[in-house]
DNA sequence: ACTAAAATTGAAAACGATTTCCGTTTCTAT
DNA sequence: ATAGAAACGGAAATCGTTTTCAATTTTAGT
């Protein structure tokens, strides 16, 4: 954690206005996230430290403003699920990954490459439109899941993929 | 909008459980999406209802029940914006669109190919996890709002694109 | 070290979109 | 017409997130 901290101390020059310094809650919560696989939740996380470092836990409210720093500083990626919820990685600045989601378990398995970055251009001159950013993810289900639900109840939603 | 209504009523035979029939509430909400160009939230349509039918429309209630039963009926798509909102539109069963969204001014333009379903195949094997569904849009600036704001302050935002 | 100013913290309150509850109304089939 | 089922809608509940604000901690200057 420490190498990451001084690796990304000078990002935060960029910072104006808001929260300005890696500060200790920072910290904490970069640890934390470093500490887990998968994409928790803000509350995800406050709950893990919480149970960790009881008392000397960071609040929710300081999780929430850690979570917007990092984010800020391209160390954490924010991932919106279909159904609002917002669940947050470890990234390098300048990365970004896309996502396989199962909709059964909830596994969240990342794609390396992105198909995109390439699509991006095109579009920008097609629609003239200057593409920032983007969400690619992938619904449905992992192995463990379809294999488990062949013989269950078909499912009568209509995919609207 | 009786001819959307009858075009597919026989899609509501896929209905288990939940609401089963193109009620009037649905039938309202329908043509509410017909007649708006863009991509509306549940509070934007049941706001616009409200405006014009005033007692007459269906409540929020029912705009939300009715807008779920669409989307299970394949006719309309949900559109769920990085920050969690909701937003809403027609499309024909089997359908589904991705987006150009301005940041600034929050304007949605639909792309019309999909570039992921060939992708999808080659990621179902290659992880093997059984694609569903995906959600793909491209976060930016608008021609106009990206013209507008070429003088502005800089966005010190890192981009995690 | 000491102090004053600035920044961070966190509990509680506010918020906003969505869902649930539940009594009332509208359909539908007999 | 009548009974039973489904839909309706206002109010309350929920849930994740943001804001508020007083208290605490950190930082900088001496």
């Amino acid at each position: 954690m420490h190498i990451i901290t001084r690796n990304h101390k000078h990002l935060a020059d960029r910072l104006v206005g808001r929260r300005k310094q890696f500060t200790k809650g920072c910290r904490i919560v970069l640890e934390a996230l470093k500490n887990t696989q998968g994409t928790p939740s803000a509350q995800d996380i406050a709950l893990q430290l919480k149970n960790s470092l009881s008392n000397q836990a960071p609040g929710l409210t300081t999780v929430y403003r850690s979570l917007e720093l990092l984010a800020r500083l391209g160390i954490v990626q924010v991932v919106t699920f279909r159904d609002g919820e917002r669940r947050y990685e470890l990234i390098s600045p300048g990365e970004h990954f896309h996502h396989l989601i199962c909709e059964q378990c909830g596994k969240t398995t990342r794609i390396s490459a992105c198909i995109i970055d390439g699509l991006a251009q095109s579009i920008s001159t097609e629609y003239s439109f200057m593409v920032k950013s983007h969400v690619l993810e992938l619904y449905g289900l992992c192995k463990q899941c379809n294999d488990s639900t062949n013989n269950a109840i078909p499912n009568l939603l209509v995919e609207v993929s």
